[in-house]
DNA sequence: GTCTAACTGAATATCATTTGCAATAGGAGG
DNA sequence: CCTCCTATTGCAAATGATATTCAGTTAGAC
């Protein structure tokens, strides 16, 4: 498993910047690996607090997520209202997403296409682009049949 | 000017909701159309708040952008850390943003290939889009200037 | 082991945004 | 105009996410 390399980097990281390697930052690490490629920052921080021996406090948690995020193994993916959705990205390919707005569903995809054009565009403003986002949120398919079942019930349409 | 219109506009869908035309509603609608493209809510409290005979409070600013959002006047368009940065939408045509991560300017663009591309990713998905936003983070040209102007006092590259 | 700087948890602060509430002002009907 | 009722307002207090402070605890260099 390549977790146990990407702890590795992670603990040279640490070294490197003159940080100690402690057992919180490591089970939060596996916390995030295990967790689903999404996750929010509080549902981390309750399952953690959930475990017999707790791992780390909350400010723990976000320390080590903000270490995580300069160390590149997470990343915020997602903005909706005052939610951020980070993602454990672990050698996963850049990709983007639909988020369903009655369901909170996440799909991931990928467009070459996309990501030419966007380098078409900035290449035109001679913008050097670091990274991106692009997020679009709309009704999966799950939800819109769930709507279409129900249609009977609906006053009027 | 189109900025009546669209005042008058606004006044029919206060209506329609039973809510009141107010003094503050409009000064706040006035001060978003003149205000340049994009804003954060901020700039608005103390844009107003400087004004001599203040036209609405924190609250109110906070409570009547909310009410052009949905009236379909202004929008988010850019999230980034707690900060989220509005756009006066009045007509303007659907585009996407260049955002510098040095000097904080926005520079806006479409590209029509984008938007079909996501669509047919949202096909794909059987997925109903509702509205997007991409958000390109990086280096203007001019930030790039002025550090290439600085090189001789870099340390080291 | 010793020592010190980095780390930790808990409490507290901050920042953006929302809400409760009492006072006020639209505006419909007279 | 006046009246009345309800929506609106401003302010203070509440939220919710995240950051910071600080005193006590550890990692890990020597
Ligand atoms: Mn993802
Ligand atoms: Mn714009
Ligand atoms: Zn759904
Ligand atoms: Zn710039």
């Amino acid at each position: 498993m390549q977790l146990e390399e990407l702890k590795s980097k992670f603990e040279q990281f640490l070294r490197q910047r003159g940080h100690k390697i402690t057992r919180g930052r490591f089970e939060i690490i596996d916390k995030i690996a295990n967790y689903g490629p999404h996750f929010e920052i509080e549902e981390l921080v309750r399952w953690i607090a959930n475990q017999d021996r707790s791992a780390a406090s909350r400010s723990t948690v976000y320390r080590t997520v903000r270490l995580l995020q300069e160390f590149g193994a997470i990343r915020e993916v997602i903005k909706l209202g005052n939610r951020t959705i980070y993602e454990f990205v672990a050698g996963k390919p850049h990709h983007e997403h639909l988020i369903c707005v009655e369901c909170g569903k996440i799909i991931e995809f990928y467009k070459q296409e996309i990501e030419e054009l966007q380098d078409r565009v900035c290449e035109e403003h001679r913008f050097s682009p670091i990274n991106h986002r692009l997020e679009i949120f709309g009704v999966c398919s799950d939800c819109k049949e769930k709507k279409h079942e129900s249609r009977g019930m609906e006053v009027r349409t």
